[in-house]
DNA sequence: TCCTATGTTGTATG
DNA sequence: ACATACAACATAGG
């Protein structure tokens, strides 16, 4: 599911744990999720840590727990987030994580939120998670080296440019979804910024010529700002006016100029276009 | 049964 | 070394 937007909304799911204390960690230890961490070494790094803060960087997040530690997280293609407060009844026992629960993180009282649960899941476990001690206060470096992120000001013509002229045989919409160039970007994302610039998905770099190549820079941004504007916050709905409500299934038509939307595969994924506003 | 799914990575080939 | 293309990962739902 996640794509820069709903990012950005599941990172701040656990925004209640915030000033929180982990008083228990509980795993799916076979979890594929654990791949780059045993869960073992994760229970015993979270353990008794104070839940700090966190920052998203296009599909990625990061989690601080003091001292150096931090948490990386990635939600692949199912993942969430939730901070599930504890009520009366239930108390702060609760019962074994749920079967697509790889990591809860039970906190005392003292996070804004109140007591609670920090809960990650994911049933396709292409998510993943990362661990890092670092000696001083900053984030660790993989964080730090991530490319320019697309609202930020080392997001550049010039940058952009020797972006598209890297690959000039890949598909425009397969080079939007590369995270080195375009972080954040998922498929929904792609088809949109094709569909606002008025380029078909299949037009390669080359065939871009300069005015295009601005506007596709100025529309990369609109598409992220106003996802964030719309998800972010509480995941709301993208009005009509976008492509993305139209572009799930068979029969959707163009909200700009009404014809019927054409979707197909591109390089494996689904992808929703107007043969007449991008031809 | 077969198809789909908002993602990334390893591997093969040029 | 780099660019390109695709299978694989694991699960649920139509």
């Amino acid at each position: 599911m996640p794509e820069l937007a709903e990012v950005e909304y599941y990172r701040r799911r656990w925004d209640p744990g915030i000033g929180g204390r982990v008083v228990r960690v509980r795993t799916h230890p076979r979890a594929r999720i654990f791949r780059e961490v045993p869960a073992a070494a994760v229970r015993r790094a979270l353990g008794d840590r104070e839940f700090l803060g966190s920052e998203a960087h296009g599909k990625q997040m990061i989690f601080s727990f003091g001292g150096g530690l931090w948490l990386g997280l990635h939600l692949g293609m199912s993942g969430e987030l939730a901070f599930q407060p504890f009520d009366g009844g239930e108390g702060g026992t609760g019962c074994d994580p749920e079967k697509h629960e790889h990591l809860v993180l039970d906190l005392d009282g003292e996070g804004a939120g109140g007591p609670g649960r920090l809960v990650f899941r994911d049933p396709r476990m292409f998510g993943k998670i990362t661990l890092d001690r670092c000696d001083d206060d900053r984030p660790p470096l993989w964080w730090r080296d991530l490319p320019p992120g697309i609202l930020a000001s080392g997001f550049t013509c010039e940058r952009l440019d020797a972006f598209l002229d890297r690959f000039p045989r890949t598909p425009l919409k397969t080079l939007l979804l590369d995270q080195r160039g375009f972080p954040g970007v998922g498929n929904w994302m792609a088809d949109e910024i094709c569909w606002r610039l008025g380029v078909a998905p299949r037009r390669t770099a080359p065939e871009l010529n300069r005015e295009q190549r601005e506007k596709l820079r100025r529309v990369v941004r609109q598409v992220c700002r106003s996802a964030l504007d719309v998800i972010a916050e509480d995941w709301g709905t993208p009005p009509d006016s976008w492509l993305f409500p139209h572009r799930w299934e068979d029969g959707g038509h163009c909200p700009r100029c009404g014809r019927e939307l054409s979707r197909g595969k591109l390089r494996g994924r689904t992808t929703c276009w107007c043969e007449g506003c991008q031809g």
